[in-house]
DNA sequence: CGCCTTTGACCGGCGC
DNA sequence: GCGCCGGTCAAAGGCG
C-alpha cells in the first residue's frame, strides 16, 4: 500500500489564515523525506484560483490537502503565517514561501492536467455522453507538489484506492491513479516519479475531500484529527 | 471473504 | 478523419 517510512508531523493543528478565522488543518502530510515543491496549478484563465503553495526548501509537513476551502488570500497567507509564526520549525523563513499562479495550457508536464479527468463524475453527472462537452471545463481544485522521497505514494491521512497505472509519454516511470475509498468522496490523485529524477515524486490531488482524514483512519492513528468540515 | 493491486481494454479529447 | 495520448473501467488474481 501506500506510507512507507513516515516522519513525525511537525506541524501544529491550526494555523491564523488572513480573514481572521482560525481554521482547522487536517494533518499535514506525513513524508517520508524532503518535500521540495507545492506547485500551485490554475485553473480556468477567467477564474485564477490558487490551489496550494509553493514551498521552496525542504520542509517535513505541508497542507495541500482537497478538504480544505482555499481560497487565494488564504492559500497564500497560510504559508506566510505559519513560517513567519515560526510554527513550522523546519522552515528556515517567510521569504522561502512563494505563491504562484500559472494558468491553463501553461502548466509544467509534470502537473499536467489531463484532458479527460472529469469524464467519469461528468458522465455521471449527465447520464449520457452527449452532454458531457458542454460540462468540459469545470475543473475540480487541484494540488501538486513534488517530493523527494524513496516511497511513492505519500502517507497523507487519507485512504486510497489504486485504480490504474499508466505509462505516459517522455516519462521513465509509470503514473498511478489513486482514488479516496471514503463514500461521496471523489478526491483523486496522481502519483509519478520525475523522469529527469527518479528520487522526485510528482502528487497531483484532484478535489477536495468531503470528510476529514480520521473518517479513513478510526484507529486513532493520526491524532491531529479535524472535525470542522 | 473482503479489499486491494495489477493490467489490458476501452473511451474521449486533441493535434495534425 | 485519423492516430496518439491520458484517464478510467473492470476482470482477475493476491493477500491478510
Amino acid at each position: 500500500m501506500e506510507g512507507g517510512g513516515q516522519l513525525g508531523t511537525c506541524l501544529p493543528n491550526f494555523y491564523l489564515l488572513p480573514d481572521h478565522h482560525t481554521m482547522p488543518l487536517p494533518p499535514p502530510l506525513q513524508l517520508p523525506c524532503h518535500p521540495k515543491l507545492l506547485q500551485i496549478p490554475f485553473d480556468q484563465e477567467d477564474q485564477p484560483e490558487i490551489h496550494g503553495v509553493m514551498l521552496s526548501s525542504d520542509h517535513c509537513g505541508l497542507y495541500p490537502l482537497p478538504a480544505l476551502p482555499l481560497s487565494n488570500s488564504a492559500a497564500v497567507a497560510l504559508g506566510k503565517h505559519s513560517a513567519a509564526a515560526g510554527s513550522m520549525p523546519n522552515i528556515s523563513g517567510a521569504e522561502e514561501v512563494a505563491t504562484s499562479v500559472t494558468k491553463a495550457g501553461n502548466e509544467s508536464t509534470t502537473c499536467n492536467g489531463s484532458t479527460t479527468w472529469w469524464r467519469s463524475s461528468t458522465m455521471a453527472a449527465a447520464g449520457e455522453k452527449g452532454k458531457m462537452k458542454i460540462r468540459r471545463k469545470m475543473r475540480e481544485p487541484r494540488f501538486c507538489f513534488q517530493t523527494r522521497s524513496e516511497v511513492d505514494v505519500l502517507d497523507d491521512g487519507y485512504k486510497w484506492r489504486k485504480y490504474g497505472q499508466k505509462v505516459v509519454k517522455n516519462s521513465l516511470h509509470p503514473r498511478s491513479y489513486f482514488r479516496c475509498t471514503h463514500s461521496n468522496c471523489r478526491v483523486k490523485k496522481r502519483v509519478e516519479r520525475l523522469s529527469t529524477d527518479c528520487r522526485m515524486v510528482i502528487t497531483t490531488y484532484e478535489g477536495r475531500h468531503t470528510h476529514s482524514p480520521c473518517d479513513d483512519n478510526s484507529s486513532g492513528e493520526h491524532a491531529n484529527c479535524f472535525s470542522s468540515f
